[in-house]
DNA sequence: GCTTATTACGTGTATATACACGTATTTGTT
DNA sequence: AACAAATACGTGTATATACACGTAATAAGC
């Protein structure tokens, strides 16, 4: 669906304006597509996208704040997040021997491998969906750090 | 600042998935940027976008049920987000007399005039931090497009 | 070594999304 | 007209963002 029908507006000030829309209005749509995968899993966005992190660093453990740092939305209460995946038991938590301010997290054995059948969806929900090639994403990135590029 | 520095991975698994995360987080950082302008006039993004909608037929009501269809996430609560600007008496809520069973919301005055102070802080804002031509966002808006052609 | 500053978390509040469900009202069917 | 279906809201719950603040532990300055 073209962006103007989405939100039933072609009132821009101009492409530029145009596009800061568009940004916002692809990032829902993706966030729904992706979410529409994890539920299978009862899994949120943001508990996926903390078990990736982690995973990155798999077997070791990685604290709070390293965990924060690489997340895509720089203000998730991360200690809240991990809360719901301890309870599930999809994370281990424990207070760090070496420095004791920190908590340090670890995936479960039953965390990995639900992070690995949920990340087949994911992959393969964004083949299906995001229907652009390879090149054109390319100049997709480029084009968006560039909108970045003042930060 | 780069994708790779701002979520700390270059782990992607092609150039697609690299602009899923990087629309996910130009996103939020376009969101930032904005919220941080909103603030100073006491309003959220969302209750900024409702308030936006409702200029667009202003000084024609509106229904909930058309404010909700024209957002940008379409699973905002709108009612609950009404309600707060009714506390803030930047809108007007009234049961509709055609049908009652709709509620219809109109501006008032002062949030016409909040509303465009906001707007102008917005423009200013976008204009000064999204650093791309109109050229490249009409690209960047062909591409975002083609991005969501499947839904 | 003692004091101060900093760091890393955890928690509380306001607002938001996502979604399910109840209720009043209107529309459609017969 | 009476009943069923659909519609438009409002509300409740779980989870999230955004942000402020408190506390425990460590680091830094003297």
């Amino acid at each position: 669906m073209k962006l103007e029908e989405a939100i039933q507006s072609n009132k821009f000030r101009n492409d530029v304006h145009k596009a800061s829309l568009n940004i916002l209005y692809t990032a829902w749509w993706l966030k729904t597509v992706l979410s529409r995968e994890l539920k299978e899993y009862g899994l949120t966005h943001e508990q996926y996208n903390v078990m990736r992190i982690l995973k990155g660093k798999h077997p070791e453990q990685m604290c709070v704040r390293d965990i924060a740092s690489r997340m895509i939305e720089k203000n998730s209460n991360v200690p809240r997040i991990i809360d719901r995946l301890v309870t599930k038991k999809l994370v281990k938590s424990a207070t760090s021997e070496v420095d004791r301010r920190e908590t340090v997290i670890s995936l479960t054995p039953s965390g990995l491998s639900l992070l690995d059948n949920s990340t087949s969806s994911i992959n393969q929900a964004m083949d299906a969906q995001v229907s652009i090639g390879q090149q054109e994403a390319q100049v997709l990135n480029q084009l968006l750090e560039k909108v970045r590029a003042k930060e």
